[in-house]
DNA sequence: GCCACCAGTGCAAACGCTTCCAGTTTTGGG
DNA sequence: CCCAAAACTGGAAGCGTTTGCACTGGTGGC
């Protein structure tokens, strides 16, 4: 085929054959290990393609076996700490299992989605998928990553397929009734939407959770006390300007991310008020600098998610596991500096 | 060829180019935008192609092609906020540009970096790859990258390639003067490798701004001022420790990251120090969460750097570009409530 | 009105691998 | 020893595109 070797065009499996002295049928079972090669014959064309420098190409071999090797993770928004360490679990175990991550944030609307839609060229290029904080709200979506590309769904609990999640309306109780037993009444609550056109039930349960521990403090609800923070440190901040600022100010903020926390401290800080004198700040992730400023939070092992989500990808893609199944994970609440006993004026 | 249609199966070119009554390679052409292909036929290829939800088939196109429209990121972690910030620029751009991203971190020891090796199956399936602080020591590791994918560096000035970058030197001498500027004489320094094995010359080049700072003023370099905080929290307070516990603390303390600067911060605060009432702390990165807490910094663009690399990456592709061109970025100090005037004793 | 040229299209050869099917050689049980 | 079965290997047909080349018919310059 190609007159001139070695100038800038790599070895490919023919030449690799020809080195060995076999078929590149032969070659191709040697080098990826299958039965019925025999062990000479293997160890010969290891040696011929070590010398070539020989890499199969990924591409055709996809376009021949059908499979790409490679898995695709859809989140939301890329920069929050979330899943940044969810990726970082991810990768550490594709690393492993010689996988490559492909990745994408949900583009605009639901429709062309890369997950959904009749035929992404996402789903076309994976294997498997992982999906991070994703929406389901239709029988549509669901039906969809049922019947396709198999799929493993961190942060909420579905049935048709592999979930994993913490059990957000616990943790946001834990993280309420954290308040309530350090004597506060006035709590307020930081959640609300990550993105505009973007929702997940994680706000939701986590809203619930703390509803129930109110209820069951006997507190009433105070529509008043929920402002939405979208997922971030300004959004936080504006939060708990609007919170504090108000003719009623909470003494107490649940927040649903340690980032919107971190934003409330600001605020505090803005204001001048103390934290936890004037006020207690509890948040939730445990994120890496929430020691640094004293956070208390309910933690979730968010990089050991990722981890096992990407364990359990490699597991259902080798036929080893059930793929509908719903991991729950653990999750603690860690009291720092921020919370402390209600102050009687 | 295949005897019974629509089951499972997607449909592919010669689908389309039987519905729209055409060859399959005047589908390819027109579907692709390619010249030479009248106007009706085009509309009539892509009414075609909609109806039957048809989308090229990636590995098929690559392996005919040669492009694999996916751009490559490495990077030595993937958790800093740094990292986080250049990836989310990164895909913004590639988004657009309708480009697929493939993350990758720096795997052990340079012989099989995905980088460079004498045919790694990274280079291979990109288009083109993204250098995130990737240190290149040896001549041999600028030639690969010469010779092979496209390249762009970020972090660091290279001839050879696209490259873009801040002036590390001058911040750090940014930094070291706001400090000197405020009557600080004894200024610690808090840098150091990334992760064993993982170098880079941003270290390098940030503590010769510093030290050439203090040179400046006729202070001379003391060593033990110097400690490594392997860029995290948790190393940066360590090493604050370190440095206050000593015989002669210092009175100021520069971080080459901002999260080094988090971890200084909780370590005074351990050690019942004051910022910056008895100690000035200034980082660097602008790192989303400086502003909540009262971070002097220098701020560096850094999600606009990862934006202008992939631009940068996408020109070179589309053959706009002189590839070896170095980029040179603003940065700007900060000065917010954690440097303050030298107190006298 | 002729001819060179070009827009528009199709044919078929890659692209580099995987894998079915057959063919050949060993192996081992009876 | 014989023969069936197993182990090993090769040939060749795809996998679904892209693209060089060839071909056709129409157009405009002279």
């Amino acid at each position: 085929m190609s007159g001139r070797e070695g100038t800038t065009t790599h070895a490919s499996i023919v030449d690799v054959a020809a080195r060995a002295g076999v078929s590149v049928a032969t070659v191709s079972r040697a080098l990826r290990d299958h039965p019925h090669v025999a062990n000479a014959t293997r160890q010969r064309v290891q040696d011929a393609a070590t010398a070539l420098h020989y890499v199969a190409d990924a591409n055709a071999s996809r376009l021949a076996s059908g499979r790409s090797n490679t898995i695709g993770l859809v989140a939301p928004i890329l920069t929050s700490w979330y899943t940044t360490e969810v990726i970082a679990g991810v990768e550490e175990v594709l690393q492993e299992a010689e996988l490559d991550l492909l990745i994408s944030t949900r583009r605009g609307a639901p429709d062309n989605h890369p997950v959904f839609g009749p035929n992404s060229s996402f789903r076309q290029r994976v294997d498997g998928m992982i999906l991070v904080d994703v929406f389901f709200d239709t029988e549509r979506s669901r039906d969809l990553v049922r019947t396709s590309t198999p799929a493993v769904v961190l942060g909420e609990r579905l049935d048709q397929v592999a979930s994993l999640s913490i059990d957000n309306h616990l943790g946001a109780e834990m993280a309420t009734r954290h308040l309530l037993d350090l004597g506060h009444r006035r709590i307020g609550m930081i959640g609300g939407l990550a993105l505009p056109g973007i929702t997940s039930n994680v706000p939701e349960s986590r809203t619930a959770g703390y509803e129930s521990a109110l209820a069951a403090a006997r507190i009433r609800r105070d529509r008043a006390l929920q402002v939405d923070g979208h997922f971030t440190i300004e959004g936080g901040r504006r939060a708990a300007r609007q919170l504090l600022l108000g003719s009623q100010p909470p003494t107490a903020i649940f927040c649903m991310s340690d980032e919107m926390a971190f934003g409330v401290l600001q605020a505090a800080r803005e204001l001048g008020l103390s934290v936890p004198g004037d006020l207690s700040v509890i948040g939730f992730d445990d994120h890496t600098a929430a020691e640094a400023f004293g956070l208390s939070t309910i933690r979730q092992p968010v990089k050991e998610m990722g981890r096992i989500a990407a364990r359990l990808m490699t597991d259902i893609l080798g036929g080893h596991a059930a793929e509908a199944h719903h991991h729950p994970l653990g999750i603690a609440l860690i009291a720092r500096s921020s919370t402390a006993q209600l102050s009687v004026r």
